[in-house]
DNA sequence: AACTTTTTGGACGATCGTGTCAATAATCGC
DNA sequence: GCGATTATTGACACGATCGTCCAAAAAGTT
C-alpha cells in the first residue's frame, strides 16, 4: 500500500537514548538525534515527534530495559545476595570506562524531572520498582533468618535505592568502578551484615 | 577613580548559584542570569565574563560554601554522630520542600562533569574533601572503640559519600525529607548498632 | 506499466541565544 | 569644576536551532 520505512524503530530509540544518556536533555539537538540516527530530519518528526516526545519515548524504553532487567536479576524467590549481585553489576556498569558513565533515570531525575511532570512520573515509577525488588529481596532473607526479625526493609531498602543512585554520580564524575564496588560491599556489611 | 559598581559582586554570585542550582547549566540563558542578578547585559559580560565563566565562579563558590560547611559540622574530632547528625541535615536541605531541590555539586557531577574536564576537577574535589571528612570521623569513633578495629573507614566513607549523592538524587525527583531520613537512619544503624 | 502513498533529503523562514559596540551616566583625583 | 575612568543602558549582528515545506525517489497495489 505505500512505501515501508528503511530504518528500524527501535534501533533508532536505542540511538536516541544513547544521545540523551551521554549528553543530556538539553544539551541535545535535533540534529544531534538526526546525525545519531542516521536519518531524514522529516523522517525523524515524523517518526518520533519533537524533542519532548522523543525523549519521553526513549525514557520510557530505558525505563522498561531497566525494570526487566532488574526483575530478572532480583526475581520474586531473591534475596540479599542477589541484590548485592546486582548491585555489583550496577557499579560496573555505571562507571562504564568513561563512555555514557552512569544512569539515564538518575540523570533525569537531576535534570529534567524537576522541570517536567511527565519525566518525574516515570523515574519516580522506575525508582519505586527498584525499591520494591529491594525490599522484597530483604524480606525474603529476612523471612528465611538470614537478616534479623525487626529489620525495617523499607527503610533498608531506601537506603539501598540511595547507594545505587548516589553510584550513578560518582560514576558520572569518574569514579572507577573498582572504588564503586568496594562502597558497595562496605554498605552491604553494615546493612545486611 | 571610577563610577563604583550599583551591586554587590558576590550577592549577584550567589543569585547566580540559585539560577544554576534550579535549572542546570543548559537550560539557563544569560538573559536568565541577567534578569535573575537583576543587572545590565554589559555588566554581566564586563563583571564574571561568558557562561563558562560565571558558572565556574558560581560552582567555586557554592563548593567553598559546602566544604566550609562540612568542616564545621564534622570537625577534627567528630565522630559517627556528627555524621548521622550531617546527614540527616543534608537530607532536610536536598528536598528543601520542593523549592532547587538537590545539591549544584551532584547536578554538576550528572550534567556538566563528563564534558567538561574544570567542573569535573572542582566537584571531585568537593567529593573528596567530603569523603575525607568522613573517613576522619569513622577513624576517630575507631580510635574510640565506637566502630570495629577491622573497619574499612575508607570504604565506608565512599559508602556514605554514595548516600549522601543518592539523596541529592532522589530529593531531586521528588523524594521527602522524612523518606530520605529513615533511609539514612536505616545506612547508618549498620555502622554503629 | 501506471498510480498511490510514504519516505527522504535539502532548503527555508522564524525564533532564540550569544557576545559586542557605541553612547550615556556616575564617581574620583586634580 | 574638569578630565579620566569605569559602570550602565539599549541596540545590534551573528550564529544556532527549531519546526515546516516542497520536490524527488521508492515501494507496493492494481
Amino acid at each position: 500500500m505505500a512505501r515501508p520505512r528503511e530504518f528500524d524503530r527501535d534501533e533508532a530509540l536505542d540511538k536516541a537514548v544513547e544521545v540523551f544518556w551521554t549528553h543530556g536533555y538539553e544539551a541535545t539537538t535535533m540534529t544531534d538525534l538526526q546525525r545519531a540516527l542516521g536519518i531524514g530530519r522529516q523522517s525523524l518528526y515524523a517518526t518520533f515527534g519533537d524533542k519532548p516526545r522523543i525523549f519521553d519515548e526513549a525514557l520510557r524504553r530505558f525505563v522498561a530495559r531497566s525494570e526487566e532487567m532488574i526483575a530478572c536479576k532480583i526475581g520474586p524467590e531473591a534475596g540479599v545476595e542477589e541484590v548485592r549481585a546486582h548491585l555489583h553489576d550496577a557499579a560496573r556498569g555505571l562507571a562504564c570506562e568513561g563512555v555514557r558513565p552512569g544512569c539515564l533515570i538518575m540523570n533525569t531525575c537531576i535534570e529534567r524531572a524537576p522541570h517536567d511532570p511527565a519525566s518525574a512520573a516515570l523515574v519516580q515509577g522506575a525508582l519505586g520498582t527498584m525499591r520494591g525488588a529491594f525490599a522484597r529481596a530483604l524480606e525474603n532473607s529476612r523471612d528465611r533468618g538470614d537478616l534479623p526479625a525487626d529489620t525495617d526493609v523499607e527503610a533498608v531498602a531506601a537506603a539501598l535505592l540511595a547507594q545505587n543512585a548516589g553510584m550513578a554520580v560518582l560514576a558520572r564524575s569518574g569514579a572507577t568502578a573498582a572504588e564503586l564496588i568496594r562502597s558497595v560491599d562496605a554498605a552491604m556489611q553494615g546493612l545486611v551484615g
